[in-house]
DNA sequence: TTGTAGGCGTTATCAT
DNA sequence: ATGATAACGCCTACAA
């Protein structure tokens, strides 16, 4: 004979403990609604079943989740972790529960991923920037989930974002670059069609040479998807194709160690021979040898500040305010005047 | 005058088709099911009011969520993200989606998050190492949530495990080591307490030492937390209780990228003064300088393998059986034979 | 302080 | 091929 098993519900919990099932949703939703004799009553129903309520059904009642989605391009490196710890860190604060999913980069993905969250009942969502298809802001708002843009920031769209400006920060340290002298500069980048930041970025080192009256047409730019390999083999098609280059941007830390490696084991000398300049500033930045030149993304601030700004939009329905954080530039050993 | 703009329900739907509930369920579920017509009737005012089901209701009324959470110490580094980017990937092969929270290697916040992802209805979990409380075991139990432990092997405990034996791993570094000639070594390890890896990574260092005829208790272990700057702390605080050793071994790649940049920073030459070892190959491994001599960890190996075997399981109902894979040695440019 | 009962949005079983 | 309708597990007025 084989004793049953189904997973026990408020109302197996209620039965043992003999009361009703409102008191015992009562004992763990409002616990001094409750005499104190009852509630250890029902308490040691809960443990003994080994009960835990359905979300699902407590979702659907309640009509809130406490939850909060992030999606992010991806977990494969550590660009985005440091944030979103500190996203998870503010939400725990606060007795939120974070959820993520990532996308590989691929906006077919992210929808599908959006949907899953909202249908999950994601109070809110948190996205990286601003780039999709109006499709799916249609989407968010008819599903009446605020979505908040972070690790971008830009005043000319209507949606408020929490982030640092990528133009304007790459385009500070592009001045830097040619202030050292360097005329023959070269981008691997990653695809800017649906990936805002990388535009921006671009669009950063363009203002940049235009403003020291160089024409930005010749920014050598090689794109490619992003990754350690990746960035290697854009570095050689960079100095194959464009040999006088000088100085090598990279979309970020993970192409620029990439690019970093291959210079050195085609024989070039970082930074004599060739500068590399990284962004985003991640671990590996500072590990890479010679250590990255790169700008510093405010990770751990742009997450604790997005996830105060939704937690006071639900709680308190505190209209966002879009805030600009600081990206700054951190110089260390693979920038050098140009040669010669 | 205010338009109403509540989300959309499967009613709405409905209503707006002009069809039953029922139909416009079967049209998401089976659309095979209805007759071309309705289907594309019923699409167009699904896509009018961008409805989306709600997860919560169609997971109480189905009873299965063709969701599956992971639950990894931390997001902070790279070392589970990869493999868990390939337990994802498997898993959306199939049609599940991944939910993944992080410990930050506290128990009592993993506990929380088992059953944050239980209550969210996830069919099965994918859980790291084996050590945590009899009382979280028989929770999952009494939910009737199989969960799968990786990144671990382990025949002797009756819970199955896809992963990789850390300590036998650990024990073959450490032989190559000591065949090097180093006598005095010493540990950077994390608490060992909650983590079954970690004390296995130790161990697997006293079996060699003892195989070797060297008495265990020379090992000089320094316990920290995980983090480059812990490592680094960690390196020095070795080296100065114990100025003769010749290798330190370090929990994992992380804290080894530590040590590695304190001994450089203090004056040692790594190999030639003083060797380092890591553990799980992870990036930053190949990007340190000197290259990190390190123990590789299978982990899109893993990863694959146990969203494979958790599909079978919640699929056909296939038992989940161990599997053990090879870490192999990874030697780069940290281990040299000892001084003298 | 506690109990009763209706409803949340889907799915699935029966009919039709 | 489609439509009613009873669960699913919980919350929350409303009653007692």
């Amino acid at each position: 004979m084989s004793k049953e098993q189904p997973t026990p519900t408020l109302q197996d919990v209620a039965t043992a403990a003999k009361v009703s099932t409102a008191t015992v949703s009562r004992c763990l939703n409002f616990p001094d609604q409750v005499k104190e004799k009852t509630r250890t009553k029902v308490l040691k129903a809960i443990k003994m079943l080994s009960y835990s309520p359905n979300f699902g059904a407590r979702a659907m009642a309640s009509r809130r989740t406490d939850t909060i989605g992030a999606i992010i391009p991806t977990m494969g490196n550590a660009i985005f972790a440091r944030g979103l710890q500190a996203f998870q860190d503010e939400l725990h604060l606060h007795g939120f529960t974070m959820l993520v999913a990532s996308t590989s980069y691929r906006e077919d993905i992210e929808e599908e991923q959006i949907r899953a969250l909202v249908g999950r009942g994601a109070d809110a969502l948190l996205l990286i920037g601003h780039a999709r298809s109006p499709e799916i802001y249609r989407f968010l708002e008819a599903q009446a989930v605020p979505a908040l843009v972070t690790w971008a920031f830009d005043t000319s769209l209507s949606r408020p974002s929490i982030g640092f400006d990528n133009q304007k920060a790459m385009c500070r340290m592009a001045k830097k670059v040619i202030d050292l002298g360097h005329r023959n500069l070269a981008l691997v980048s990653a695809e800017t069609i649906l990936n805002d930041r990388a535009k921006a970025r671009q669009l950063g080192i363009e203002d940049a040479m235009v403003a020291a009256n160089l024409c930005a047409k010749t920014l050598h730019i090689v794109k490619t998807t992003y990754g350690i390999e990746e960035g290697a083999t854009a570095f050689e098609q960079v100095m194959k194709a464009a040999p006088q280059t000088t100085a090598v941007f990279c979309g970020n830390d993970v192409l620029a160690v990439g690019a970093l490696r291959r210079a050195r084991e085609l024989g070039f000398k970082v930074p004599q021979d060739v500068s590399i300049i990284g962004f985003d500033d991640i671990e590996l930045a500072e590990i890479a040898y010679p250590a990255l030149t790169t700008v510093h993304v405010p990770h751990r601030e742009m997450g604790r500040r997005a996830g105060e700004a939704l937690i006071k939009l639900l709680n308190e329905g505190t209209q966002i305010e879009a805030v600009e954080l600081e990206a700054s530039l951190v110089f260390r050993d693979t920038l050098a005047p140009a040669r010669n």
